[in-house]
DNA sequence: TTAGCCCTGAGGAGCCATCA
DNA sequence: TGATGGCTCCTCAGGGCTAA
């Protein structure tokens, strides 16, 4: 059998592979030989996804490999580290990608709390309205029904509602400081493919606040996309789980399942192909690496779904 | 055929913020 | 300062699935 080296496309630094010729996309090409080379063709990568490659050189593994060190020891160091380790692009040849930042816990919840005050500016303030208005609605129906029992409780409530309506007038003013410093008001589609688009400066800010682990990035954007009614009584695949007699409970939204968990992916630089010149060993040390995250972040998200429903039970 | 992985559900530990 | 609650993560169980 044939094998090919590919040049990555829109990958800096160059990064090549060896592929075998049955990886072409395009079938009616595997039969082309030598008039391949210096083409720019679909690669079927693992889990049948596609990425542009230039074929650089048509023969046999071993050679080919060969090849492909001596291509890639050609870009300088200097220049990987320069523009790889900023970005975490495909050719980062890492795999040791932290879980978890090394950040005290203590410095990350004062920093969130400014975050959060970020992130509640962006909320609709009609939203935020309407929640004050029904909270003085309730305070206003129990005034009615428990005249006689207005007590120090009731006055104590008045004032935390009071303190409550001064911090939103407050958010309220920093809310429209930001739109009128911001323009970022553009939606960017959250996975490719997908179409499942988000506001730029909303997603920055998920981001910012979320930035203790991929885990929490996933739980917040799923806060975000999910009304409570579908984070409640669905399950991330509505699969059976065998440990239990219960019925399944049925799957989770799957378009917007998989565009946050392929973004958490992407993120994190785990949907790449593997980059050139590593070893079988290695190769598949990543692969481990790659299967483990991706199950970390469905485990993190089937426990968050089991958790809110758990708080909703508990609720009613 | 079989080892390893997947997936859901349950229970509990650890950390932190809030409150009395 | 201790109690409490929320959030997140970890571990385990156990049958199905899949690749070797």
């Amino acid at each position: 059998m044939d094998y090919l080296l590919i040049e990555w496309v829109d990958e800096d630094p160059k990064t090549f592979s060896v592929v075998s010729i049955d990886q072409l996309a395009d079938g009616g090409l595997r039969s082309s030989g030598r008039k391949l080379i210096g083409k720019t063709e679909s690669i079927i990568w693992t889990r049948g996804k596609e990425f542009l490659g230039r074929i650089l050189n048509i023969g046999g593994c071993d050679e080919l490999t060969v090849e492909a060190d001596e291509r890639a020891a050609q870009v300088s160091d200097d220049e990987r580290l320069q523009k790889v380790e900023p970005t975490r692009k495909r050719s980062n040849i890492s795999v040791d990608v932290p879980l978890k930042k090394q950040k005290s816990r203590r410095n990350e919840s004062s920093d969130r709390s400014r975050r959060i005050g970020d992130i509640l500016s962006h909320i609709d303030s009609s939203t935020i309205e309407g929640i004050l208005a029904d909270d003085s609605n309730q305070h206003n129906l129990e005034g009615e029904q428990e005249e006689s029992n207005e007590t120090t409780e009731t006055n104590e409530y008045k004032g935390k509602y009071r303190s409550l309506r001064t911090k939103y007038r407050e958010l309220k003013r920093k809310y429209k400081e930001l739109l009128n410093k911001t323009n970022e008001t553009a939606d960017v589609e959250l996975y490719e493919g997908t179409g499942l688009k988000m506001n730029v400066a909303e997603l920055a800010s998920i981001k910012m606040m979320s930035s203790q682990s991929s885990s929490v990035l996933a739980r917040n954007l799923f806060r975000r996309l999910f009304s409570a009614e579908e984070l409640t009584g669905h399950s991330l695949y509505g699969k059976k789980c065998n440990a239990n007699a219960t019925l399944p409970l049925p799957e989770i939204d799957p378009a917007r399942r998989d565009a946050v968990i392929g973004y958490i992916i992407k993120e994190d630089g785990f949907d790449t192909p593997p980059p050139a010149g590593i070893s079988i060993a290695e190769r598949k040390s990543l692969s481990k690496v790659r299967k483990r995250f991706k199950r970390d972040i469905t485990k993190s998200l089937s426990d968050f779904l089991r958790e809110e429903s758990r708080k909703f039970q508990n609720a009613t």
